[in-house]
RNA sequence: GGGGGCGUAGUUCAGUUGGUUAGAACGCCUGCCUGUCACGCAGGAGGUCGCGAGUUCGAGUCCCGUCGCUCCCGCCA
């Protein structure tokens, strides 16, 4: 037999019992967390969203303890009781309320619960895939409780901070025309347009661009954002982004805003000072000593560029690098020389990983370099690079030799993968970085053809705009670009944009954009540019990847409440799904059955 | 689209060279227990070894295929 709860009103939390309430009768509602039945004596340890209190049910008190023994795990209760002391020799030492507990008086049980597929209670932790199919269970725990807490309590000190400073909170359509560049879009049909689609926002760039248009000055947005493409541990199909921009800002005012608003959240929710400004680094120089545009700068074992040294290499795989205007660089592993065949071909593995051919390599013993690869190289070449790399004695040095990106790519997880093995990395540490200066186009070789290298609205610097005349050129236009990295990992990315309709013009061009194209795709948005835009430019920092650097998250799947596995399925609704041919045929789609969609 | 890892009671795992009745812990059920806090003690229920096909006298174990989850590459700001 069920309680109902009537007239009871809960009175205080269970965490936030104290001595302080010591001799008070007080309600609780909660759940069992897990309870101790000693026969005439019950424990429970009561749970709500604020902690855990014992709860003691005494033989005296015969019908309350009576319902007691039906009591089980994650059944839902209420209980009137008086707070007392613990004894001396019965304090939990490993409780926050570990020196209190509740005697019940009165219990009410509001509802019960089946033996659970997933324990609330961490001692077994059940597969991933199960949990996500019980979320609602997997989100009781205290530890991802916590996550969804702290996610919350960032979001409201990032509207305070934002509101303080003058910007405006203000949303954005989520049904929006489709632009095919950049990602792939989620697409939702019109009913009432047969054929026609609206896209999900891959941001809400063109909004907030317009919102400067139209005057607001300063916005902001949590914004949801949806891109369908292939899932990674840092990467859902739908994830959230603070959505900022800002009218007559220079790069240094919106750094100014973030590094204020990161300074603010990390002593609001974690009690650290960060200093700021952040330290800046332009695109050339991370590529340069870490090869990579988000680099982890917790730890040294900077790349050296080794090519002027072995320009004349008999060794064919530095030749053949050099010979192809690739480059020969290294990375020292320090008191690595002792490493066996397998450590070695374990980097190697990693090098093949991202693209690299292989990974050469040799040890420093004796002030000499040995093994590997040394007995390519001559005298001048050995001791132009145990000067340049720095490497000692007990030191690993390994090579990449190949197109510049890819030896990059290549060393850039190799030095990852050694400084996660060698215990390099200080976890204690948030190091904020600002990426600068990148460039403004790419070329894509397998298309043939431009690409922006971010995004195709951002302002060129000024000093590059003589460089849109030769196509040779163009890949030294650099824009007013940036990315702010923490720890690694890229948490938010941004620019000045492009306010001027001619530079506009110039940008298109290079993208290879005939005027029909750019009517069909831009044209509303080219339109308003033409009538008064200010200087503008903004940031995006993701709210999801901020959370998990704040709460040590390795899945962004923790920082979400209702997560999507890799393959982009709901485990829990099982969405995606099958939907009715009533459905279909009013959409003028084609009818996919059950039967037919496998 | 490609590569790696995992899949055995409700859960986490063990399972020998391919061998006869597939085990443990936690959870669940029953009983006992007045200071437990991962309570304890005694007993019990619980298995399509992911699925399919194959080799074999015999498959959890070997081969092939397939599905699911996960990590990475491609892709993606």
């Amino acid at each position: 037999m069920l309680d109902l709860i009537g007239n009871t009103k809960r009175t205080h939390y269970c965490g936030e019992i104290t001595w302080e309430n010591i001799g008070q009768t007080i309600t609780l509602m909660g759940h069992v967390h897990r309870r101790r039945d000693l026969g005439n004596l019950i424990f429970i340890d009561m749970r709500d969203v604020s902690g855990i209190v014992q709860i003691i049910f005494q033989p005296e008190n015969e019908a309350v303890i009576e319902k007691a023994h039906r009591l089980r795990n994650e059944y839902v209760l209420a209980v009137t009781g008086t707070v007392r002391a613990r004894e001396e020799q019965n304090v939990n030492k490993d409780m926050p309320t570990g020196a209190v507990e509740v005697i019940a008086e009165s219990l009410l049980l509001l509802n019960e619960s089946k033996p659970l597929p997933v324990q609330v209670n961490e001692k077994l932790l059940a597969e991933e895939d199960l949990r996500l199919q019980y979320r609602y269970l997997d989100l009781r725990r205290e530890r991802l409780q916590r996550k969804i807490i702290m996610r919350h309590e960032i979001v409201y000190a990032i509207r305070e901070y934002m509101v303080k400073h003058r910007f405006f909170e203000i949303e954005t359509p989520i049904l929006m025309k489709s632009t095919p560049e950049g990602a792939r879009d989620y697409l939702v049909p019109s009913r009432i347009h047969r054929g026609k689609f609206f896209a999900l926002p891959q941001s809400p760039q063109i909004y907030k661009q317009l919102l400067m248009i139209a005057g607001f000055d300063r916005y902001f947005q949590i914004a949801r954002c949806f891109r369908d493409e292939d899932l990674r541990a840092d990467r859902q199909p739908e994830f959230t982004q603070l959505d900022v921009e800002m009218s007559f800002v220079t790069q240094d005012e919106i750094f100014e805003i973030l590094e204020g608003l990161m300074k603010e959240l990390y002593k609001k929710i974690l009690g650290i000072e960060l200093v700021t400004p952040f330290p800046r680094m332009p695109y050339a120089e991370a590529m340069r000593r870490y090869g990579s545009d988000k680099p982890d700068t917790r730890f040294g074992m900077e790349l050296c560029d080794v090519s002027h040294i072995l320009s004349k290499s008999e060794f064919q795989v530095f030749n053949g690098a050099l010979g192809s205007g690739g480059s020969v660089r290294c990375i020292v592993a320090p008191g690595c020389a002792g490493y066996s065949r397998k450590q070695i071909d374990e980097l190697t593995d990693v090098a093949k990983h991202v693209g690299g051919k292989g990974l050469a390599f040799c040890k420093v013993e004796n002030g000499e370099l040995t093994a590997g690869i040394s007995k390519f190289l001559v005298d001048d070449e050995k001791a132009g690079i145990l000067s340049e790399s720095k490497a000692n004695d007990g030191d690993l040095i390994l090579f990449g030799a190949d197109r510049n990106t890819i030896v990059f790519k290549v060393l850039d997880a190799v030095r990852n993968k050694l400084a996660r093995q060698l215990d390099l990395i200080d976890q204690s540490k948030y190091n904020f970085l600002w990426i600068t200066d990148f460039p403004l186009f790419e070329y894509n070789e397998d298309d043939q053809r431009w690409e922006t290298a971010h995004h195709m609205f951002t302002l060129p610097k000024a000093e590059h705009l003589q460089y849109f005349d030769k196509e040779e050129d163009w890949h030294r236009i650099e824009g007013e670009l940036y990315d702010l990295v923490c720890n690694g990992m890229e948490l938010s990315s941004g620019s000045i944009r492009c306010h001027r309709p001619d530079i506009q013009r110039k940008i298109f061009d290079v993208l290879g954009f005939t005027e029909e194209e750019l009517q069909e795709k831009f044209g509303f948005f080219l339109r308003a540019l033409d009538y008064g835009t200010p200087p503008h430019g903004g940031i995006a920092p993701g709210i999801d990847r901020l959370v998990m650097i704040m709460s040590q998250s390795d899945s962004i799947r923790d920082v979400i409440p209702f997560p999507k596995t890799l393959k982009a399925v709901d485990l829990m609704s099982e969405a995606p799904s099958y939907v009715s041919d009533k459905q279909l045929e009013e959409l003028y789609l084609e009818i996919v059955s059950e039967d037919q969609g496998k």
